[in-house]
DNA sequence: CGCGAGCTTGACGTTGTTCAACTAGAGTGG
DNA sequence: CCACTCTAGTTGAACAACGTCAAGCTCGCG
């Protein structure tokens, strides 16, 4: 053994934090600990390259990551904003081993990687934490099948608004909420353009709906924001 | 044993034409063939409903199927055309056990349904079976990447032909294919209103593109149809 | 103090949707 | 066999939505 049960500690802490992780055994959780990295990245940082091969499995424990595909002439729509406790899964783990999205860091991002083959063990050693990834996979999945209909269907106040809904509820869980999402990565959040989504924000501001002050925001009617979004 | 092998053959026959059910044992295959259904839809009716509780997994005996999201207003996007040999896993499974998608046939459809029971349980027990089930999933999670960069960074024209594309290499392999898909459905698949598919498609029609006859397509100048794709 | 990156605003033109009218083919019932 | 209706497809014109361009602004930093 190269690792001692000390020195891997932190690790071990780290391992237990991650959503569909608990089914893992003692023995399992040491296979993830052999291979692991603790690896931290600076604000900005790209973390996962699309059309790279993926070598690891990214256990996020602490700062925030956006995960965004990157399409024609230099444009990209960002699908999620990763917070401490999510890992990601290159999709192409199974499949052409390539990366099918980029992942970069939006604050500095202390990670855990885990190597695909320990990955791979693992799945295969044990179909309760082969469940958890297939359930993990799946809400990925109603990610982007709420996004597409966004995408389609509503114009941009709902996308926009839609955003804000996100930010709030799903990854900084505050009515208010400072953010590390640049004006032009908003926009990508909600598919528009950066200009657009500022005319927007401008609006719902005018109109008291949240509070903007740079990147420190306030939803101040949930109801009307939620409309919003809801009507497109 | 309310099943005889001989009363099955049929049915032994269909799903050892999935792709990914190659590694199943003869004890596998037999808990599928216990649960299973064969059902035939007309073509026009709802195979599975979004929203409602997923109670089968479908695999596509013979026939065309179309995949779609509905959203606000009755609209709908076309995320994928399955054929026979695929099969549709819904992404609720292993989760909240709801349909976050619709299919409806869009040929009369011959079908076998496997239990989620039978699925479950294979799945645990043969974890390269669950393999395969990630693999599946992987892929899909590309279409649905590729669909976000269509829809967010390529205009009408581009998406048209991107549509055109999918259904000649994709689903109907061939340059000349007939399509039982309406024009909305193609509408759906693109994400343009109909007035502009069908507008889209008479500029590709009157350039000498394509050969359009009704429902009879065929691809003329297969290059500048990428290229068109390509630059959006 | 001046420079540069990100942010903001306005004006303008394109893109694509919507509405309405018209057409063609496929049943349906007298 | 012929109106009659119903649906899907097609076309045109008007309008709204949205991106692009260009200019000015702000704030942190050398």
């Amino acid at each position: 053994m190269t690792h001692t049960s000390n020195h891997l500690n932190g690790c071990h802490d780290c391992n237990m934090k991650f959503n569909g992780f608990d089914t893992l055994s003692e023995l399992q959780l040491n296979t993830f600990k052999d291979s692991h990295c603790k690896v931290e990245y600076r604000k900005g940082e790209t973390i996962i390259k699309q059309g790279a091969r993926c070598s690891n499995l990214v256990c996020i424990k602490s700062g925030y990551v956006k995960m965004h595909v990157e399409g024609l002439g230099g444009k990209s729509v960002i699908v999620k904003v990763l917070k401490p406790g999510d890992f990601i899964i290159s999709p192409g783990i199974f499949d052409d081993n390539k990366n099918h999205f980029s992942a970069s860091a939006i604050t500095d991002v202390n990670t855990c990687l885990i190597s695909i083959e320990a990955f791979r063990k693992v799945f295969h050693d044990n179909d309760n934490f082969a469940e958890s990834v297939l359930k993990h996979n799946h809400q990925l999945m109603q990610t982007l099948y709420h996004q597409l209909i966004n995408l389609s269907h509503k114009k941009m106040t709902g996308r926009v608004a839609d955003t804000l809904l996100y930010l709030s509820k799903e990854v900084y869980e505050s009515n208010t909420f400072y953010t590390t999402l640049s004006r032009q990565d908003m926009a990508d959040l909600s598919s528009v353009s950066k200009e657009s989504l500022i005319r927007i924000l401008k609006d719902f501001k005018d109109s008291g709906i949240v509070v903007v002050e740079g990147n420190q925001f306030k939803i101040q009617a949930l109801n009307t924001l939620q409309n919003i979004s809801k009507v497109g």
